[in-house]
DNA sequence: ACGATACAGTGAACGCTGTTCACAGTCAAT
DNA sequence: ATTGACTGTGAACAGCGTTCACTGTATCGT
């Protein structure tokens, strides 16, 4: 981050220093790899965010002329792959076998939302790039393995997989940095809000009006868990699709 | 869109054309009103999307140079709250109150998330901005309406409303423009990511090996359409908090 | 041991973005 | 008729992602 170039003067009077670095290969001729690429722009990005990350100032924290980056990387947008499967890697996908598919589900949710959360910014990238890294792939085999454990037919565990998996993801992405979020947490704020709706014409916005304080609150966290509740005991529910969970059917 | 500064010389002559335009008041000086400014704003993003949108195209689009603009629009970020309140105003928010609650909430979701599809990128903007404007407020209203009559508490109607709506922008969010969708669309590269997934190591993605393929599938209206009713089924069997949807409560 | 070759990094440029600001021109009111 | 308010102009600033001819160095084959 501070001197990149290797201070390549002091030993050029001594001829061979073969010695001291054998391992590596082809590693001592490059000073910058794509692993330190992908690292320092992981590092921007929980500092400061994914809007922080430019190619110019990951060039310039690594010592480097921004069209130097791209020895190492394609585009901007393949920066962002590699660096969302760095992410989901910090998710871990091991759960206890032992504990029901429901609960199973529920701790892996909220711990890809914990990570993402931890990188702002992140969440908006995987809505619209696909995990297929592999990082990616074990996370998804995680959420897989616990919702085919209700036995379910296979189709609607894919059904089941991408309802929770872009419950898990928009909820992220609406992050506590958000405007939305930002505004609801500071209580004076969040007060002349409720005032602002309580002061709503009645006749036009009735439920709003009444029930409006209880929508702008700040409490993200019960928010994920009791919307996850709902969403996994709706799926309990519609294990064997029965009379109550009819409407499944792929028609249209 | 063509010729926007009126042509002011053939009237220079003739002094008084005070009969034409009497209607409009302090109308006539400006050739440019916010209204224009955010109605052609709209029309570029339902053609070509949100990102399409910049400055410096809409103002050539206007007839007028970029820095016009901030006559009339504090910056880019104010221009985006009132094209969504623009774009919210075309989600029809009437619903028939014969219906159940349970179909009234759908009904909402589903022409929600089509008018969000139809602008791509707009469901980005509501994700971090708030709706606060009168028709963001007005769909409030119908969701809050249709969920209340569900008779739960107003607190959980609260959190209900939540789940409904971040569902459904997060859904709509990785619109069929996404790449993870136009890789599904293509049945060509979704055989491609399909024996790309049964080539995987069954011995560590074992699920997604077997279920992969009902997971990468062209089936965006099925996937909404089955969420949605997951989702709304677990709202109506959470209705009453009794034993069967414990683990709602706050905690943590 | 030496020349050829591959290649990481340089520096400069291109076209794009949002935004600002002194200025000009025009309309309305005094 | 003069004043004042205000919209649109033109130019600029700083930043963005990306490209490209070039340079220097480290490695390989001879």
């Amino acid at each position: 981050m501070v001197q990149r170039r290797p201070a390549a003067d002091e030993d050029a009077g001594s001829r061979p220093l073969w010695f001291i670095p054998p391992a590596g290969a082809a590693q001592r001729r490059r000073v910058l790899t794509r692993e330190d690429v992908v690292a320092e722009a992981l590092a921007i990005i929980g500092a400061d965010g994914v809007d922080a990350l430019s190619m110019r100032v990951l060039a310039t924290r690594l010592g480097v002329v921004p069209g130097a980056l791209y020895r190492h990387v394609r585009n901007k947008e393949q920066l962002h792959d590699l660096v969302l499967d760095g992410v989901l890697a910090e998710v871990d996908h091991e759960v206890d076998d032992g504990l029901a598919w429901t609960e199973r589900v529920k701790v892996l949710a909220h711990r890809l939302r914990t990570v993402l959360e931890a990188h702002p910014g992140i969440a908006g990238l995987l809505k619209t790039r696909d995990p297929l890294g592999p990082h990616s792939l074990a996370l998804a085999e995680a959420f897989l393995a616990a919702l085919n454990a209700s036995g379910r037919p296979g189709r609607r565990t894919g059904l089941a997989f991408c309802l929770v998996f872009d419950y898990t993801l928009g909820f992220a992405l609406s992050g506590p940095t958000s405007v939305n979020e930002q505004r609801v947490q500071d209580p004076a704020t969040r007060n002349k809000l409720h005032a602002f709706l309580r002061s709503l014409p009645a006749d036009r916005f009735p439920t709003l009006v009444a029930l409006g304080q209880h929508v702008w609150l700040n409490n993200r966290d019960e928010r994920f868990a009791a919307g996850l509740d709902v969403l996994v005991g709706g799926l309990d529910a519609s294990r064997r699709p029965s009379r109550r969970a009819r409407g499944h059917q792929p028609q249209r």
